[in-house]
DNA sequence: TATCTTAATTGATATAGGTCAATAGGATTG
DNA sequence: CAATCCTATTGACCTATATCAATTAAGATA
């Protein structure tokens, strides 16, 4: 556990700035201490499509680009001041070398996003867009109050003119 | 690699045949040696929509019943005879203990998985019914030869009927 | 081969969601 | 406070896909 606390670093982002651009080759995985922040891919249409969301407690970071150690397609960018934790590739690795016990941690930790990301593939092919706003906003508390409105559309996939008529029809 | 070996159980099911159905706590996860297998929920109004197909050399099972020792929601369904190889949990938590070398295997594994699952969650998002149906087959070549129609316009989150017509629209 | 069963296709129509354009709020800045 | 800039909402219309029903094709079984 100290091997891991020395390896991690101490960053600052403030709301708008940017942890990672496509092109770069991936050196740093995050995990968010305070605040809140979006990944995304930006198609040839300009589209934007958000691929997760992290708020306390939670990893981020391009994991094929991390993984592979290729240039990352994807955008990171703080919605919110942030203070996170990074972690080099270089390091991650002397550690699972040096304390292999975190081949573990990180097994189940992956195991859960996996799991994660199951759930949200299941009920975007069980459910219409309303009923997966609601379960968006139940399995992320109060993120309709941190997140902009036409990002929740870009990660359920519709488009902010429809979320927003989608959310009239159970407001009172 | 002797002891994982020593725990791996061949298993043989015949088309059609159920590896798992919901309800049951899941005590393995499969190897698939030959053959091809669907893993599918069935909703609260009769609709499957399939999470994974497995083909030779992939995992499948439900992993988060596995990971967490409850019930199962899925169904697991051979969709071609084959040959797969069985890990009991029991098993594989005594691997990781006596061999931690497997955390990393898993780890690694796991995480790919992820990776080809964020793909497919951006591919919904970014793309229509036509190129994805395109993709599908590109990256599980020949799939299509092997897998039902219906099952394929379910694991893409159609019906059997658009899917039909879009395949009309590129086929000479 | 004839029959039965299941899957795929086709047609007609309905609906959810997309697109484009306009307007209205809120927040931020000079 | 006014001006500006985003974001959210609303309206009118369009398109992709769903639904339901009928038909054809393909596979399995006797």
């Amino acid at each position: 556990m100290q091997l891991f606390r020395s390896v991690l670093n101490e960053v600052a982002v403030s709301k708008g700035q940017f942890l990672l651009k496509p092109g770069t080759v991936v050196k740093h995985e995050y995990f968010v201490v305070k605040g809140c922040l979006k990944a995304y891919y930006q198609d040839a249409k300009g589209n934007r499509h958000i691929i997760q969301f992290a708020i306390e407690n939670w990893w981020i970071g391009d994991f094929d680009a991390f993984l592979n150690q290729i240039p990352s397609k994807l955008y990171i960018e703080a919605i919110e001041d942030a203070e996170l934790l990074s972690i080099h590739y270089d390091n991650l690795q002397k550690i699972y070398n040096e304390a292999p016990i975190f081949n573990r941690y990180f097994r189940i930790l992956t195991t859960k996003a996996f799991i994660a990301q199951q759930k949200r593939i299941l009920s975007t092919l069980e459910k219409n867009t309303k009923d997966r706003y609601i379960e968006f906003c139940t399995s992320y508390p109060n993120i309709e109050l941190r997140v902009a409105n036409y990002d929740i559309a870009n990660y359920l996939g519709v488009t902010p003119e429809n979320l927003s008529r989608v959310r009239k029809t159970f407001k009172g």
